[in-house]
DNA sequence: CAGCTCCATGATCATTGGCA
DNA sequence: GCAGTGCTCGCATGGAGCTG
DNA sequence: GAGCACTGC
């Protein structure tokens, strides 16, 4: 039977750290080693081992008669003693074949008798069976690797060991003391445990609501460790249903430590969690094989899988705990990576694409009919666009610009290079709102070159653009039955050349002639699976995908690494600024008092009021609510309208249309108009609750107005704000910069609102936040190199990495770009 | 709205002692 | 498979905030 | 008291 010498060694290097003052223990360490010393006899049988046992610790001896020196020499001389004991067990040279049998002996792991893998149901652990691997299974823990890769939301800091009367009130406290009386107690009429703990500084009460049982698990003369939290009662420290385990035991799992907590689910509990993580993480963690090549650890010094999931969820230090999350998050980045570039490739190389030829000629008569100039922006952008679409390689490029950049003339642009082609092109829009919206405002512009022919409202026919005449449809569900089927069948005959809708334009019944180009704008309210729906139909077309929310590039590039990436970062010339500033409750009748100024002046106003998602019943309640308040009480004199996404599509159109002739003057509505209402009247967005909303949510609301010539407001309305939300509010009141403010949401909120990667077929992101950036460059940085020296991963080196790449990504790959 | 998870909350008595 | 035993480990409740 | 391992049918 080898020494167990774990707790010997925390009490020395707890000695060590103290600098030798013999305080490590209650009352002196000689108590304690006495004890300790007394078992080691007994246990050790070689007599050499015996005879360096007695010379450590001659009969006299007594560690607190010696000088600090002494004590040091002697400590360290009693580690190296007990180093020699371990040797055997964790050398790694002897491993291999000691260890099966060392094992079986020793350990009674039936795990390593059955042919367990990590991939075995976590019922193979000892401890987990039906109800708790059901419970387990809500929680998406089914295999042993899942467990590993189970990793706790935070870890409480009991680290910090403290004598009792250093104890102060707050939260995370550590004691180690003896237990000097325990009893069931009533408190509050409930049968609960009280105990008094002391050690030499003084006594602490602890008391456990609710709780019998401790009584019975404790018992008088315990030495034990307990954290949590202590309050002052009575003005005596007392700690509050603390944690807690004996002193003498093996490894501190819920106290003396970094502890994880993780998330549970009901019928699941903390310790009981974390006591299994720790056996698993304990017999399974160094099984983990390491897949990442050695020069990239090495280049990055990042920790090795298996220590990097042991100190994930039982860090020795805070230190290790970062440098252990950092491994793990640049996993996740860098095969999301490295799977993203994959699929790209796949599908550029598969799949052949429309080489579009560019007729310069039309282009640059239609941009010169514009009644502005473009931007050195955009004529960058058009090139890029442009010259993917000469290519044989369908396009897929993103296209970011802030809300006015002029994000559809470049779209327009190509889409005209795709009619000039012969092909057909088709602009997808989130909202039927805005599909309408972009219909009249592609129609206005191409009125500029061409002579249009407007049928009805939902067909206009332009001659004297292309060589053929053009026309452009607009195929929404307001489009009635016969006109719709008609559209349809032009649009299969390929008598239409351009077709602008929303989803509808991808469901099956839609077919068309040939697609060569689409365009889809608002990327986030956009799934990747509808893009890819295309392509499963059998259309291979150029991709132009739209957003006006600014995505820092390194995320976009991360996320969207499959697309390529064009920002216009620059707004056209006059764009004025909108002045932001944010209301406090009290200053909410000079708010008004503002916004019906401006309402006389001939100007409207948007108020939102404070939603987080639309479509929902509760929070159409809320701005109906507003609504009536606002239109009987406050503005009862004004004409108000209302538009909520309960609304149906008419009814909405109904109010747009209303306000966007002037018919009212203040427009109480929910986020739907997040996503672009064109009106150019529109001074003042007023936004209810502001704190609640992400900046970049904010920054486009903002975008609504301003669009104008006359100067336009954005007024803030924050009950009482919390600090981030009060800062957020300052940011957003001095930045006018839709990516900076990006960049700070991300900061302040993490990505959550950002995209779900979630449903996105993406894999699970546990431990990266996208928030850190320089993770992120590394994974993109490191993941391309690789994938330019050996983009199948058939070096042996890089095998490993191939296989746990297939493991983390999906297989049904063909489903999305 | 419903279903979940997470978090904070929950409660007193008695008693003290010995000197100049 | 199922019942019985003995084991270890165990709070209950309400409100809050999030998500389908 | 719930769940689990283990035992004995």
């Amino acid at each position: 039977m080898p020494l167990d010498s774990t707790r010997l060694r925390q009490i020395l290097e707890q000695e060590k750290k103290l600098d030798y003052s013999n305080k490590s223990v209650f009352g002196g360490l000689d108590l304690f080693l006495a004890n300790w010393f007394g078992q080691a006899v007994s246990q050790i049988s070689q007599p050499s081992r015996l005879k360096q046992l007695r010379k450590l610790y001659p009969p006299a001896f007594s560690y607190g008669t010696l000088s600090p020196q002494e004590r040091e020499k002697w400590i360290d001389s009693l580690l190296t003693f007990v180093k020699q004991d371990d040797a055997p067990q964790s050398s790694e040279k002897v491993i291999d074949t000691a260890k099966e049998s060392s094992v079986a002996r020793k350990t009674l792991s039936p795990q390593t008798a059955t042919a367990a893998s990590l991939d075995s149901p976590v019922t193979v652990i000892k401890g987990i069976a039906g109800a708790l691997s059901d419970r387990f299974a809500r929680l998406g823990v089914r295999t042993i690797r899942d467990l590993l890769y189970y990793f706790p939301n935070r870890h409480l800091d009991y680290s910090r060991l403290q004598t009792v009367s250093q104890l102060r009130e707050g939260n995370d406290q550590t004691i180690m003391a003896n237990v000097w009386e325990v009893r069931p107690t009533l408190l509050g009429g409930r049968r609960s445990t009280e105990a008094t703990l002391g050690d030499e500084s003084g006594n602490v009460r602890a008391v456990w609501f609710n709780n019998p049982y401790v009584a019975r698990q404790m018992k008088s003369g315990d030495r034990i460790v307990m954290s949590g939290r202590v309050k002052i009662f009575a003005g005596r420290p007392v700690f509050e249903s603390p944690e807690w385990e004996l002193a003498e035991d093996r490894e501190l799992v819920h106290t003396g430590r970094l502890v994880p907590l993780y998330p549970l689910t009901s019928g699941l509990h903390q310790r009981q969690v974390r006591k299994l993580v720790k056996s698993v993480v304990d017999d399974w963690a160094s099984k983990l094989p390491e897949f990442m090549p050695v020069q990239i650890l090495r280049r990055l010094t990042l920790l090795g899988l298996n220590k990097a999931i042991a100190q994930a969820h039982f860090p020795d230090d805070a230190q290790l705990k970062d440098h252990a999350r950092v491994r793990l998050a640049f996993d996740e980045l860098f095969l999301l990576q490295l799977g993203v570039m994959a699929k790209k490739r796949k599908w550029q190389t598969e799949q052949p694409g429309i080489p579009l030829e560019i007729d310069k000629a039309v282009l640059e008569r239609f941009i010169s009919s514009l009644p502005f100039n473009l931007t050195q922006a955009q004529r960058r952008v058009t090139a890029e666009i442009v010259g993917d679409l000469s290519r044989p390689v369908a396009m897929s490029r993103l296209l970011q610009g802030e809300v006015g950049s002029g994000k559809t003339v470049v779209a327009l642009e190509a889409l005209l290079m795709a009619v000039a082609n012969g092909y057909q092109g088709a602009l997808m829009a989130p909202t039927e709102i805005l599909a309408g919206q972009h219909f009249a405002s592609v129609c206005s512009m191409l009125a500029g070159m061409g002579k249009a022919d407007s049928k009805d409202e939902s067909l206009c026919v332009f001659s004297g653009i292309t060589a053929k005449p053009l026309s452009i449809a607009l195929l929404i569900s307001d489009v009635k039955g016969s006109a719709k089927k008609e559209l349809k069948e032009k649009l299969l005959s390929g008598e239409i050349d351009i077709i602008i809708g929303t989803h509808a334009l991808i469901q099956k019944e839609v077919g068309f002639a040939k697609l060569g180009l689409v365009v889809v704008d608002e990327q986030h309210r956009f799934g990747v699976e509808q893009r890819s729906a295309l392509r499963q139909k059998g259309y291979n077309p150029h991709m132009l995908v739209m957003t006006a929310t600014p995505i820092p590039r390194t995320l976009a590039l991360t996320l969207y690494g499959d697309l390529d990436l064009s920002v216009i970062d620059e707004l056209p010339p006059g764009r004025q600024e909108i002045k932001t500033k944010w209301f406090s409750p009290a200053q909410r009748e000079s708010a008004y008092r503002f916004l019906r100024k401006q309402v006389l002046e001939g100007h409207q106003t948007f108020i939102i009021c404070p939603l987080v998602e639309e479509s929902d019943s509760v929070q159409a309640k809320a701005a109906i609510a507003e609504y009536e308040r606002l239109s009987s009480q406050v503005f009862p004199d004004l004409r108000l309208a209302l538009l909520h996404g309960r609304m149906s599509a008419a009814d909405k159109e109904r109010v747009m249309v209303a306000f966007h002739s002037h018919e009212c003057d203040v427009l109480v509505s929910t986020p739907v108009v997040e996503v672009g209402i064109d009106v150019p009247n529109a001074t003042v967005m007023m936004i209810e609750s502001a704190d609640r909303f992400g900046l970049s949510q904010l920054h486009q609301f903002r975008g609504r107005v301003g669009r104008g010539a006359a100067q336009s407001y954005c007024m803030l309305m924050a009950e009482n704000p919390s600090d981030i939300g009060r800062l957020r509010l300052d940011i957003i009141e001095t930045t006018q910069d839709g990516f900076k403010l990006a960049d700070e949401d991300l900061k302040l909120r993490g990505p959550g609102e950002f995209f779900g990667t979630r449903q996105s077929g993406l894999p699970d992101l546990r431990m990266a936040k996208l928030s850190d950036i320089a993770i992120l460059e590394m994974a993109r940085a490191e993941a391309t190199r690789l994938f330019q020296e050996d983009p199948d991963l058939k070096t042996s080196e890089n095998r490993p990495l191939a296989k746990e790449l297939s493991r983390i990504w999906p297989q049904k790959s063909g489903e999305w770009s």
